[in-house]
DNA sequence: TGTATGCAATATGTATACAATATAAGGCAA
DNA sequence: TTGCCTTATATTGTATACATATTGCATACA
């Protein structure tokens, strides 16, 4: 199939963007990428619109794209419309969710705790986004669908350390967050919406404090940082 | 300036999707559509991939692009999602508006009432169109403005016979919703909070009701499809 | 007469060549 | 040395030609 080629790229660069393999801001060149996929520019131009339409990439006239940027103003965005945007797709998942999606939800939760067990942070990370993009497909709403996976890009990259748990307490957290799917799953699978609503902010509160602390790590001892010590470091 | 006919190009057919000149569903032609415009397939084709990123037109593989379609599924999202969505970014351009915005939104709100008195529908619901765009633009949230571009484009097609008063009543309703555009400026501008979110959910209200009788209208009187009348018809 | 199959016509997908624009480097003047 | 202007190079934008896929119609067969 001819076809499959364009998908496999905009899989390949979404991927990419979302594993932070191509991090926020990088450039995009079109005959780069257009020689790595084996393909002309024409339909790699396409699918670099297709990536600006969901989200992934901003392309600027004449410029070409980049990988969206995260920087603070969109952070504070993010962390103020999450709970909405998560809380309200899962409502609406308890109610319009079909029985195959309920089954590849089934599946996707499969993997992502194999993931974890295995220790395989860049896997489960990407577990976890296809988690919560197929409780957004469940949704059936087309006007929070794009919502939803704006937000889910820049969840995913920000989680990247999430599922790379540094010590038990942190472990313990990811476990947490894996049980947290389990249940999601039994009270959508129940249109236990009212459930779901709580699970879902309960889960987001969870990965809230991990991310604010990765965007904005605690300052570092104030000792090191003395006017003697910073001369001697350099 | 050749950048321009490209922009020229989204405009018009962006136009022609809101006005319902393109109704859901129709084909648009590449090929056609390109010497409309004076440009080749190619930039032709990146204009069909931009507007399908906004939310204007379906892309299916080997099919071209169709508007999109205004089904029933469609219709129970929209009722059920536009008040969020609305008053969210009307609460969040309280916060960030900028006083460009702000100027802009004034004159966008000038052009719209002038198009109510001088009676001109399809140019009252662009600018309604565009005055609730710039009140997204306000927002400054990257993550609910695709959702609220894609409440507005069926907005506005819904809307096309609002502003086209059939009756005395209908024309205070017009009226109505002007003052309330009026009202939105006066609070946005003083960042009161409350009392924008309140406007737009009686803002909301206002057409609700018209629209969900264009969707839904009165069913004609039985009397005139009792069989013996229905005979005589034929 | 209904259906299936094959062919032709039309529309979309892709590649290549060329034009226009932006960026960066180098030279010149202050 | 610094600022700016010019020019060269690299990258994006556009047009055209060709390949491939879909659709509708005609024809043949059940």
């Amino acid at each position: 199939m001819t076809t499959s080629r364009k998908s496999q790229c905009l899989d390949a660069i979404r991927h990419q963007i979302l594993s932070l393999a191509l991090p926020p801001g990088s450039d995009l060149d079109e005959a780069k990428l257009g020689a790595e996929f084996g393909m002309s520019r024409a339909p790699l131009r396409e699918v670099l619109q297709k990536l600006a339409g969901e989200g992934f990439v901003d392309i600027t006239q004449n410029k070409g794209a980049k990988v969206v940027s995260m920087d603070m103003a969109v952070m504070r965005s993010f962390f103020q419309t999450a709970p909405l945007i998560y809380a309200n797709i899962a409502r609406l998942a308890c109610e319009n969710r079909s029985l195959p999606q309920l089954k590849a939800l089934k599946v996707s939760q499969q993997h992502f705790k194999k993931a974890t067990l295995n220790n395989e942070p860049a896997q489960a990370a990407m577990y976890n986004h296809q988690f919560h993009h197929i409780i957004g497909d469940m949704s059936q709403n087309c006007y929070l669908i794009p919502s939803l996976q704006r937000m889910l890009i820049d969840h995913t990259r920000l989680s990247q350390t999430f599922y790379r748990p540094a010590s038990p307490a942190e472990s313990a957290l990811v476990r947490q967050a894996c049980e947290q799917h389990d249940q999601m799953i039994a009270a959508i699978e129940n249109r236990h919406a009212e459930g779901a609503v709580d699970l879902t902010l309960q889960h987001w509160a969870l990965s809230q404090d991990r991310m604010e602390r990765f965007v904005r790590p605690d300052p570092l001892p104030v000792e090191l940082a003395s006017p003697k010590e910073t001369a001697n470091a350099i």
